[in-house]
DNA sequence: GTCTATAATGGGATAGAC
DNA sequence: GTCTATCCCATTATAGAC
């Protein structure tokens, strides 16, 4: 393979790393098949990394910078903020269907995380990155509608984040989309019923639920 | 090691295996973990089981039997609906903090069982359960409080256990019971809403929520 | 049924030529 | 910087004596 900086090596290894991850699982992703999916040699990884505790470290903290994002990112602004919750949890869904794997590889990484002391902290913040992006779509779908959150920004974005794993894992038990879409229904009533308007003299409107 | 019977020594394995995963993870349970967890020859270990893979999958169905139920089940016939959700949750989380390792492994086995085709339906099998038991649970409590459900008890046992299960990664990832136990009164008034007398003519009190 | 010893594999990591 | 070849270890699984 062509001459490559130590930094671009160490990018293609930790793409054909997550690669393998999604597809494959995390026990998978051993080196030579990280290496055989970037196709390049055994001794240009260990090259770039010291070892593949020290790949999956740098990995974990790549990936936890810009998961998720796009998803909940995925603000209307001007619409109600039921209506933004739900377009931004459906679009996670659908991002869900379309890279199962990638999910799954998340759940992996931070179970992984969790169990190694020398990873310590790496678990936490990847959840401390979750809450803060929870915390801008919550913060950015009560301004848009001229509302305000009637509880602690931390509570509710927790909660977002609660119900969004708790969704991902149900569905990749049983796959099952409709029920899925109830969920994300139901959350979506669930955490708009937090918001009120900024002006004091318009009371909130009725909780509106959606039908059973 | 004297004789013991193969229906014995699977079991001691499976003690064993479960023991060693829930203190050092899926990943450290190598079969010569496992036997030096059970104090037995390696050769033991392969007299009651033709592989580890094979032991692994009768260890997930065992331990799908009968997990959470304990907790889960800890009913107060006869408070309110949002009471004995509250309770149930809140004696969860004390499952939780005093054996977090349980909880760990049971996601681990979980996401391996995603990953592995011949073990496809377990996990499935795995999520059933646990909306069978949340059935369960949101039946009695609706009983013992003379309230029925106005969603079907299927739809509300599912965010019963996509709460639990969010509640529980965010425990995990940051340890923070303070925000744990919001969560949970924040859940129990959120389900217990979709509670309504079975009396028609008493209306369901005003939807009861924690102060911030 | 249980044991010790060993085969067979796969994995992480390195040596040393280029 | 990259490569091939190799070391070394952990693991699963089995052979064969008792």
């Amino acid at each position: 393979m062509a001459r490559v900086s130590v930094a671009e090596r160490r990018t293609l290894i930790i793409e054909a790393a997550l690669r393998t991850i999604d597809r494959d699982g995390l026990h998978a992703a051993s080196t030579r098949a990280i290496v055989a999916e970037a196709d390049m040699s055994l001794a240009s990884f260990h090259y770039a990394f010291d070892s593949r505790g020290a790949m999956l470290r740098e990995l974990i903290e790549t990936v936890v910078g810009g998961e998720r994002e796009a998803a909940l990112a995925t603000l209307n602004p001007g619409t109600s903020i039921r209506d933004t919750l739900h377009a931004g949890l459906s679009a996670y869904l659908e991002l869900l269907r379309r890279e199962p794997g990638r999910e799954q590889a998340m759940f992996e990484l931070f179970h992984h995380a969790l169990r190694r002391p020398e990873l310590e902290g790496l678990a936490a913040t990847q959840y401390e990155h979750y809450h803060d992006t929870a915390k801008g779509l919550l913060a950015a779908a009560a301004e848009s509608s001229r509302m305000r959150w009637r509880l602690p920004l931390a509570t509710l974005a927790r909660q977002l984040i609660v119900v969004t794993d708790g969704l991902t894992l149900a569905w990749l038990a049983d796959r099952d989309d409709a029920a899925a879409r109830r969920g994300i229904d139901l959350a979506a009533d669930w955490l708009s019923g937090f918001a009120e308007p900024l002006d004091p003299a318009h009371p909130a409107p009725a909780q509106e639920e959606t039908a059973p």
